[in-house]
DNA sequence: TTCAAGCTGAGAAATATTCTCACTTGAGTC
DNA sequence: GACTCAAGTGAGAATATTTCTCAGCTTGAA
């Protein structure tokens, strides 16, 4: 999303566009994988060094309620977000090195109808995620630290 | 899963049948809804008072491993777990009240297959739930409180 | 330039999860 | 049933992540 359309999109809420968020903007941009917090501040200092780790969970969750961002279910301890390019993305993600790879096919329709059928339930959403190794990480299996991102 | 048969798997690993994860077993085979761990502690420590919170972690980490549970995404900040009735049981959550309705037709073997195809991953697993509002809890909307289950 | 929300950074606080360790228990064997 | 010992336990400390607080700064509109 170009910065212009963000800036609006922000302000269509009352929201601004800040030095913090632009940073944590551009580390986003400039990565495939999926990154836990603390690695998006450590990234975000390199950007600009005053940025805060609060701030840095302040834009995620607003990023988060934006839909620029989501959630990964890593097994990890801590909370991991990967960036979202397509509307209604879903994720497939590398266990070694982290590459998320987005696509939006995902063919639920009718599952999910069958399934609200079935159940009576009102379905509001879904979540739905891969796992699995890249090519690369096929290739390379003892090391973990392609495309430079260190695993956690 | 009856309790011989749990007994066995354990027995296979080497593992033992404990007081502890009797208790835990007992919950989660009386309630439909998932749980946090700390709720789990409670009410195991209802069936035996000496539980500890240490040991629900490590027999819901056991049961993860064993298949006989499995995390469920909700954004909270703790973990929670719904038990696993159907082998590769996926997942339908009430936001209400917590209820888990367990479904295992999840068809995702071509998409799986043409994303393989198309990514060059290998792909090892996918987890897919849904979310949404169960039959009693939009009849009842101002409530969460359906089936005892309180929202944490 | 001024102004007022919105936002920030720093560090404290809260809270979930893991670790440690001495003690206990389950289950196999006799 | 008694014995054995590795697996498992409970309690509380330790750790780590996430949230909160608040005085001061920034953004963007007028």
């Amino acid at each position: 999303m170009p910065i212009n359309q963000l800036r609006q999109a922000l302000h269509d809420q009352g929201l601004k566009l800040t030095r913090s968020r632009l940073a944590v903007l551009q580390v986003l941009a400039a990565t495939s994988a999926h990154l836990k917090v603390a690695e998006v501040h450590r990234r975000a200092r390199q950007i600009d060094g005053r940025v805060g780790l609060a701030s840095v969970y302040r834009t995620m969750e607003l990023l988060a309620r934006l839909r620029l961002v989501k959630h990964v279910h890593v097994e990890h301890r801590h909370r991991h977000y990967a960036r979202i390019r397509e509307h209604h993305g879903h994720h497939l993600v590398c266990n070694g090195c982290g590459l998320v790879v987005e696509f939006s096919d995902c063919q639920l329709e009718r599952l999910t109808r069958a399934l609200a059928r079935r159940t009576k339930f009102r379905i509001e959403g879904h979540c739905m995620e891969f796992f699995g190794q890249c090519r690369e990480c096929r290739c390379r299996p003892a090391s973990n630290t392609a495309r430079g991102k260190r695993k956690s």
